[in-house]
DNA sequence: TAAAACCATGACAATACTTGTCATGGTTTA
DNA sequence: TAAACCATGACAAGTATTGTCATGGTTTTA
């Protein structure tokens, strides 16, 4: 075995046993105790953060931040990343923010000219904007890591009509729309909860721990997928505009038809959770929409009418 | 030098010359012919994408896809690739999607067995999910290729009253709001138009070529920042829910005035082509808000609400 | 058609590097 | 105090790398 490919196993075999003496390198790659002491000289001379502690009881270990055997990436794989760090720039405090930098500058510098300006013309082309961009999410790192733990987390958290203090087991994350949230399990009534982490006012870690069992994307699968548990039957006639709009909605999007250029309509069920914001939804579409059915949704409409009339009349 | 070091040297020179001889090599690094031929031959051997043609006028050549010198990366940094990488796993036929499952592959191979728990665990956490995931946006690739090259095209879209064609030389494209938009300079007036992807009917290259001299980033910025042309005072109040949300709306969020709890209100300055969209916003909020200024907005409100009552009443 | 300018590969000696053994010295723990 | 670690130096034996020379192939050009 050449010298560079036993460096190289040497590093996989630090990174995975953290703990060990020159000894068992020596044993390990069959080699002398002494020329597992220069390996391993070498490698920290490498970057490697390796530490030693003299005495008996002693011996080697790697501390956090290992660093991975060196990896060929060609120009494309270069690019993917360039290209993936772009759809992050605009977040604000995100975790990794750093190691992304620090990604960057290795890429960068080993770029050739050409391939340089590419990936800076590819930056002048390419932006990945989100709507709330002015709104930091500053536990997000904590969440994350309370997720990655199952640690237990106490909120404080600014709901519809006051503010809350819960207990409660983060499954995951999750960004939708340009805003982050997090399912968890609400500890005091052992149910799914989803919190806006832009309306977190508080956040402590317990310390406690509990094991949620759920995995986000089941989670998010089941949410998307999921029947109405009451359906409801929504049918409504589409102006051009209201062809439009709807089709920018991705929960409609797969239900409007499409009669001809300036006529349509959409139908789909939906549960009677969600009849108020549906019903808001056609609402706003104001007169590009016509609600055909079910009455609930035109009588709510016209009251919300009555009462903005009303509201906008004194 | 090390041999390693000359190697890894002679990777950055190859990449950036892509044609040369066994002798312009034994020149540079003051090597003998012969050597160079070695080197030449591990590099191939490495997977470093070399081809030679002998006879006069021959030599070695580096084709595309070249591939980086080796680098070291830890562990934080693996962990922002896979976190970026994450944040792109729904959007639909992304340029970079192949290259991007052989970065995720190498980076994996290397980590210790408790990271990849990790990772896989990281994962499990956290999800990237956008509105538009159900609408692919087909033209992406090639757009970002034509932005990046100064190409023309001539697309077909579809705008709010009629399907139209234009030529336009694509400045960039952005992802708002989960949707993908495509600043351009529209050939026919000399105007920058957005469009958005999900409404191009129809995509063609015309291989002309024509250099819009603009900065993504510079419009974007002048787009966000810019002053309103014809000013328009806005002044609503609020209800608790109203407050909640105008927070949510980034364009909103920093003239939101919390009073108490219960109250509040929202005052800026917007620009007059931007009083239908503002007014359909105020108009959604119901009762949750009461516009105060400007009459323009208020009578709008009004007008909306008549015909969408006489709408509905019919 | 021959010479020039390339690549490809082999042989071999000179040189440089790597390795194992032995030796010495320091630190910590039982 | 002995055991079990790390750290480092010296040196000979073994291994790898390098340059020189030699030979043979391909393509271009004068």
């Amino acid at each position: 075995m050449s010298k560079a490919k036993l460096l190289f196993d040497l590093i996989l075999y630090v990174n995975s046993v953290r703990r060990f003496t020159a000894q068992d390198v020596a044993h390990e790659f069959h080699i002398s105790i002494r020329t597992a002491h220069r390996y391993l000289m070498e490698l920290s001379e490498m970057g490697i953060p390796l530490y030693t502690e003299p005495g008996r009881n002693g011996g080697y270990r790697i501390l956090d931040n290992r660093v991975l055997p060196p990896i060929f990436f060609n120009e494309n794989e270069a690019y993917a990343i360039f290209f993936a760090f772009q759809s992050l720039k605009y977040y604000k405090s995100l975790p990794f923010e750093i190691d992304m930098q620090s990604v960057y500058r290795k890429l960068y510098a080993y770029l050739p000219p050409d391939t340089r300006n590419k990936i800076d013309h590819l930056d002048s082309v390419l932006s990945f904007w989100n709507k709330n961009r002015g709104l930091s999410s500053p536990f997000l790192k904590e969440i994350i890591e309370a997720a990655l733990e199952n640690y237990v987390l106490d909120i404080q958290y600014q709901s519809k009509h006051k503010n809350t203090n819960r207990e409660i087991a983060p499954i995951g994350v999750y960004v939708y729309d340009g805003c982050w949230y997090m399912p968890t399990v609400d500890l005091s009534c052992n149910e799914i909860r989803v919190f806006r982490l832009d309306r977190i006012l508080k956040l402590k870690n317990t310390e406690k721990k509990y094991n949620t069992g759920i995995h986000l994307d089941t989670w998010l699968e089941t949410q998307m997928t999921q029947e109405p548990r009451e359906p409801i039957h929504i049918y409504a006639e589409l102006t051009r505009e209201g062809i439009r709009k709807c089709i920018s909605q991705p929960w409609l999007e797969p239900h409007v038809q499409i009669k001809n250029e300036n006529h349509g309509c959409v139908e789909l069920y939906i549960d009677k959770s969600e009849l108020a914001y549906v019903s808001d939804f056609f609402l706003q579409l104001g007169t590009n929409a016509k609600v055909i059915k079910p009455q609930k949704v035109i009588d709510y409409i016209r009251k919300q009418l009555q009462d903005t009339m009303r509201h906008y009349s004194s």
